[in-house]
DNA sequence: CATGAATGAGTCTTCATTCAT
DNA sequence: TATGAATGAAGACTCATTCAT
């Protein structure tokens, strides 16, 4: 009992082994640059230990993106689905959660960041791809449904809350990106003010004085 | 000195042609994925003439995001200098000429949007990586003044200009990249209205009232 | 004018290197033993050229054996056909067209006779495979032919004309195989000899007297 | 010692279904495309285990088709020797024991009529590669034997013995194969029927009238 | 100059074999 | 003994780059 409960705890931990290495290689080079070799080399196991636990390089790839793209995905469905809770306060909730989910598993976040349909378009089957993409869509589409109840309920001015969310989400994302390559030279890191300060701002802009 | 002629004409659309193609392909597929092959075929022309005009495939890569980088951020430069025109003019002028030097060579445009340092910091000298970096930046300074400049006017309220910059270019970027994806769905063309929009909540959530 | 013509001179030879190395090794080692290393190295050119003149290698090995097929089954077909000839004769003139086929293109004729359908079931199109299939068949429908018409003619005994057709159809590959194993070892060359007692043999077993 | 015992019919029966399985498997795909994990699975065994029993996959089917040869092999030397029995008899006797083998363990049939040797030049060292041939080429001797006597006998025409027992041989072989290849695709089952027509028609071809 | 055939290093993937438990 | 995870050599195939014409 105790042989094969470690067994399966060295199981894990080889699986996650390859999922570390794979997702922060796939975050820095990107898909196509990145060897099955490299991962292997990463998670310090040959390239055939990679095949005991993918079937393939784009497998790897997609069990990466996928579930961290359903999880930041039910978290914001359940913030934004919190009605009674005044708007702006669910604006900062979804980016908070965002960050939070940045913050701890930055490669998860980066592949969801990165995800370039174009890339899977010939990798994945039609199911696969299309589930992606409404994982990403739902995403904004959860922004959306918080603005529209802001604008509904008078506390927004009446603009267009697709275009909104999209303003919100893109700055979120770009700042972050940004910021990440200045704490790279060394710089302060800025992430987390920057992007509450980009909050204030577009808050701001949007409110109904 | 009219064949000589003729044969600079000729010497210089093969390499826009290769340059054209290579453009479009780098930004449809990516670097990785775009093989000489495929700009070869769709330059008309063939691989060996390529390397005839460009020494590898990242000095091609190179030599298509360098200039276009280096004009828009001439231009940027220009406008966020006249410093006797109204801030958010200025703002709103650095970010028309964006979109025009994006409507008129999109492709010039995605290669500069969708630069990775990443991918070229194993393939380029150390020279040309700081001088495509310090373009990059030099954009985002633009901005930066004329923002530092609004504030210090006192028609902005006191923001920290960077942080302002950063969110209203990569809001442009995510726009852009957004609206393109739904155009290729086949919707409405909403890419510059929706720059517009954004462009009025930012600028309406920094201006001080 | 010249030029092209040689040219087209050597991408013919380069092609005709790549199909008899290809046919030889098929055939000595069986498809799944032989890599298209062997084949480049045997054909003396890299293993690039080959993938320029075949799509890939089970694309090389279909082209091998598909046109070495049609030829044999036309010729057979032909022969057949002859109905104002003595079935006797036409039988003896399919073995010897068989045979030549054998003696001038010797690697062409083991990929026909070792051809293993399992295979191929895997590797080939539905379509590919089931026009293999056919002219396989196709060679044992002529010596049936032959055999039906003697049997009407009154000159063979009544004797089922399929089953006659494989035995036929049988004796000769497995005389050429075995005689062939002889051969290797140094020994006396007696394929034509044996096959012609065969011949002999069966006729003999089949004649009506 | 009753737990000795079990433990050795234990490993007995483990390592006839590693045999099982493997000559099944090896029939099924060929040498090369069966894989040890395969017959690891297909007799309910790890991959290991195989390991325990034999050196290494070649020594596997070497295992398989030496004791399937040796047994045909002196089943037919044993019906050969009858000196006293009627020639044609005897022949028909050395048919019908090969179909029993074939019909009773048709995979271990299949080992030997599809050994082929090319494929194991490579593997096996030379003695054991010396005596399966020896193996083959008594069955030959054989029939050789039965149809010499016959001639001395002056039952068959002066014809050469060798050439007559390779006829016999191949035409079986080719029934067989030809026959369950139609068997496949759902057609009634002509193996023995057509076996004993080849024979009628080769003795009537041979007897001396 | 222009071509495109040829090259071979590099990529994904499979599988016989080993070995710690 | 039995297991099955781990290994790494080997194979099919791609593509940037070179070079003879």
């Amino acid at each position: 009992m105790g042989i094969s409960e470690r067994k399966l705890r060295e199981k894990e931990s080889r699986i996650k082994q390859i999922r570390d290495s794979g997702a922060a290689l796939f975050y820095k080079k990107g898909y196509v640059a990145t060897t099955i070799e490299d991962i292997a080399a990463a998670a310090e196991i040959s390239k055939g230990t990679i095949y005991l636990y993918f079937k393939s390089k784009d497998d790897l790839y997609y069990s990466l993106v996928e579930p961290s793209l359903d999880k930041l995905s039910k978290k914001l469905i359940k913030i934004a689905g919190m009605k009674e809770i005044d708007p702006e306060v669910r604006i900062k909730n979804v980016v908070d959660a965002t960050y939070e989910f940045y913050d701890k598993d930055p490669d998860a976040y980066h592949l969801v960041s990165r995800y370039e349909a174009s890339i899977f378009s010939n990798l994945l089957s039609r199911d696969k791809l299309d589930h992606l993409k409404d994982l990403m869509r739902s995403n904004l589409n959860q922004l959306e449904i918080v603005i529209s109840d802001g604008v509904i309920q008078g506390r927004f001015r009446k603009l267009d809350p697709r275009m909104t969310s999209i303003i919100i989400w893109n700055t979120f994302m770009g700042i972050i990106q940004f910021q990440e390559n200045r704490l790279e030279e060394g710089k302060t890191d800025y992430r987390r003010t920057t992007i509450d300060g980009a909050v204030e701002i577009i808050l701001r802009g949007i409110r109904k004085r």
